[in-house]
DNA sequence: TGTACATCAGTGAACGCGCGTTCACTGATGTAC
DNA sequence: TGTACATCAGTGAACGCGCGTTCACTGATGTAC
């Protein structure tokens, strides 16, 4: 179970430790598919990594350790998607179709994740509810730079485009929520509502920075 | 611990019984908010009630039977202020400020049951998921009724009061769970992002309705 | 290239602990006469 | 009102189980000469 489809066999003894690494957290992204962080357990995750519960010891520190990695890994993912997005969009309103299209396709492909980030923003263990709660602050701010450099929205106070920012993080988190409940065939419909909601919030920013 | 205080010991034993009951779901509640559903176990529920964990059997069938109650009780209590609320408003744009003001004290009055809401909607136990994403639908299904029936909607599309209610309890959900990590002194500053919000998407909507 | 030693990822036994659930029970409350 | 019996909320011992963590260890990989 250690091994990863694919990858030639490293000897090194480095090269052993990250794919055992990789294996304790792919072993645990598989248990939070159906379980919140704080009910499965180090021998749960060990077990499913092909190693003694000792040995995870060797890799983190705690069960608490390993899940700050997988936040992590999650928002990193998010933010290279954001990245791209924003080379590519140069008028709000024009692209809201495929901005929503990116968002739908990104959950799907890193949906362990999205779940994990999902259960874990509300859940019952302190430390990555904070780390979530951060990583969420600092998106919506980075998309308040963004929108800001719209001239469209130009005439918008701070104030409406903080209110903007949030409307749209706080859409984005749940339509993600949305499709992880669904089946897959339901996302074409998620995505036509997500977009209406984003229509909707957009066409309100525009009729108030208009009234400014 | 069993009594509740101020209210007359009662010495029937069905009023004992109910009694333990009561005591049986407060002592869950009050371990809910520091974690989640699924990390709660019956014999520290049972201890917090001041019964043997044997005598739990004797209210419920398990912790999931436990739970559906707590969740049927959140949802009886929003559903009542909802009620309370549709007598009053007559036009949506005059009462976001009312009617923000009465969710933000809602939540407070009644935060540990949002709490455990906000932790399990998304949490790990299926079965108090699945049933508080059915009340979040009906609650959704009522406030399209509700809104259908504003004159200044008539002009809205049956799509567009879906997107417009899925937004506003999308919005509803996001504000009490940022209330529910922030002191009660930051209380005015969600309540006046809460109106903002509701005010940009009431906007979005009635430009959609004065369009159609 | 060969040897001797160091490093360190992973092992396996052992620990004490809290868990959910079972069982036979106790004794106060309730009911029938 | 008094007696005899039924009900049933709560008790306490016991069970087997998976948990996180400790410890001394093994043996393959890495390094120095």
């Amino acid at each position: 179970m250690v091994e990863t489809d694919g990858l030639p066999a490293s000897t090194s003894r480095q090269g052993r430790k990250q794919r055992t690494r990789r294996a304790l957290l792919d072993s645990a992204l598989g248990l939070l598919e159906h379980q919140s962080f704080g009910a499965i357990s180090l021998r749960e995750v060990a077990k499913g990594a092909g190693i003694t519960p000792t040995a995870f010891y060797r890799h983190f520190a705690s069960m608490e350790e390993l899940g700050l990695v997988l936040v992590d890994e999650s928002f990193r993912s998010l933010r290279e998607m954001m990245r791209r997005e924003r080379a590519r969009v140069t008028e709000p309103w024009a692209n809201i179709h495929a901005s929503s299209e990116t968002l739908v396709r990104h959950v799907r492909e890193f949906e362990t994740h999205y779940r994990f980030i999902a259960r874990e923003r509300a859940g019952g263990v302190l430390a990555l509810r904070e780390e979530i709660r951060h990583e969420i602050e600092l998106f919506s701010a980075e998309l308040v730079d963004d929108l800001a450099g719209y001239p469209v929205l130009e005439n918008l106070p701070r104030k409406g485009l903080d209110t903007l920012a949030n409307l749209i993080v706080t859409v984005m988190v749940g339509t993600a929520e949305r499709m992880l409940d669904a089946a897959p065939d339901e996302d074409a419909e998620i995505q036509r509502e997500n977009e209406s909601q984003m229509r909707m919030i957009v066409t309100g920013a525009l009729q108030w920075a208009s009234h400014a």
